[in-house]
DNA sequence: TGCCCGATTAACT
DNA sequence: GTTAATCGGGCAA
């Protein structure tokens, strides 16, 4: 049976929450859709934005597990993460893709008409159909208007290095769902290891 | 204070 | 393939 996810899901490590999130359900006001596609940071590496330590902007990331961290992405986007770990970890997974499931109407507004493959595809256009934005910084993932809904079924997840990055890069911290045709880039069919959960 | 650059995207050539 | 849009963090001065 799916469950809803609750703090103590995210109470792990990052490396165990992040591969547990592929398939899972993310709605934000009753808009979203199944995450496909994430990637893992944590502070002890210099691409997380916790690397430095505590500043306004991080500091959800240095709180306890199960909130919504959302940034600004060069100035225009909103990206958006689930703290993991323990408090002052400084870990998180950056939510990098959904199929649309829900709210279909609303997403193709919001997105300007966008083909459905491109609505929520990339972190960016995630946030634009689920209109997150720095308000959601901080809220708790187990209560509305988030709800998020672990997967029902086994899947097939994938891992391969982290896009967009120049630090660290050599680490697969970025996990997708085995053949989604959601995802934000395909996976190198010979780097990305595939894991059946 | 000023400057550089980024966990991105869309619209170009 | 390249580039503009746009803003806040981090670091040099």
């Amino acid at each position: 049976m799916p469950r809803r996810l609750t703090r103590a899901f995210f109470s792990r490590s990052v490396l165990e929450v992040a591969p547990d999130l592929i398939g899972a359900t993310l709605l934000f006001n009753g808009v979203g859709g199944r995450i496909v596609e994430l990637e893992a940071y944590r502070h002890t590496e210099p691409a997380a934005h916790s690397y430095r330590g505590p500043t306004p902007r991080n500091a959800v990331m240095f709180g306890p597990p199960g909130y919504a961290y959302v940034y600004r992405s060069y100035g225009i986007h909103w990206c958006l993460n689930f703290v993991c770990e323990l408090k002052g970890s400084a870990s998180a997974v950056l939510i990098r893709a959904l199929e649309p499931t829900a709210g279909l109407g609303a997403m193709r507004r919001r997105r300007g008409g966008a083909d459905d493959r491109l609505l929520c595809s990339g972190p960016g256009r995630l946030c634009e159909a689920l209109r997150i934005t720095r308000a959601q910084n901080g809220l708790a993932l187990d209560q509305p208007p988030f709800k998020l809904v672990g997967r029902g079924s086994t899947v097939e997840v994938v891992t391969g290095p982290r896009i967009g990055i120049t630090k660290a890069v050599d680490l697969p911290w970025r996990y997708g769902l085995k053949g989604s045709r959601f995802l934000s880039k395909a996976f190198s069919a010979t780097g990305g290891h595939a894991d059946v959960r």
